[in-house]
DNA sequence: TTGTATACATAGTTTTTCTATGTATACTTG
DNA sequence: CAAGTATACATAGAAAAACTATGTATACAA
């Protein structure tokens, strides 16, 4: 079954990195397609991860030194979990407060509070 | 001066066209410099539009049937005023409400509530 | 055996915004 | 009066991010 995102694909672009640190941040080492799937059920399947998506941004944040991996073989099945590094852990912090003053920025400009235009 | 840009470029993308069709749908007619100013002062000069982004941005909107033009003269100076057509207006509307419902999904997935976890 | 789920990966495309550049007028300041 | 800044539009080409499509492979269910 295809499931239709609901939202427009373009928000995602300058999150989906932040969302992958936080989640490391919260849940410990997690592999690709665990996070996938998190990503799923938490946003009630309005956000899917692509694995297009997904796996070179993993392997970036991997090349800045933001996550190591250690890999596992479950049952016949190769898993790469991911972890945060020290500097990821900084990183994720400063990406989460930039995204959340982005919002707050944004909703002044949206006009959420009309005493602000 | 050159202003440095508070946040990461990318989180922009995908909220431009959002921004401009409400700025539209709450100051009436705008143009494209009044646009990129009145985005640098609500935001508290930490989102500054370029101009290389905003003229395709509103062009596209445009050739979409989203807004409409009138060019007038000022002085010597020229002045292009897009406003939204009726099309336009539905549409911002539209753009908000994902956008905002986009932003409440990603305080889940960042945990901004540790029960939903 | 066909399809779905799990699990990783990458090549190439698309989209969006950016930088850089161009044109032109108006005003300010040394 | 020359230089810089602000106003005002525009576009070409680059960069970045996520996408589609495809590939490999195992496991399980219908």
């Amino acid at each position: 079954m295809y499931l239709k995102p609901m939202y427009s694909k373009e928000l995602l672009k300058g999150t989906l990195t932040t969302i992958i640190l936080r989640l490391l941040a919260t849940h410990g080492k997690m592999y690709g397609y665990e996070i996938t799937q998190k990503v799923k059920i938490l946003s009630g399947e309005k956000i899917l991860i692509k694995e297009g998506s997904l796996y070179p941004a993993l392997h970036k944040l991997k090349d800045e030194g933001m996550v190591k991996t250690e890999t596992e073989m479950v049952g016949n099945r190769m898993r790469k979990y991911y972890s945060l590094t020290e500097q990821g852990g900084v990183s994720t912090k400063e990406k989460v407060d930039e995204l959340f003053q982005f919002i707050d920025t944004l909703k002044v400009i949206l006009n959420v509070n009309p005493k602000l235009t």
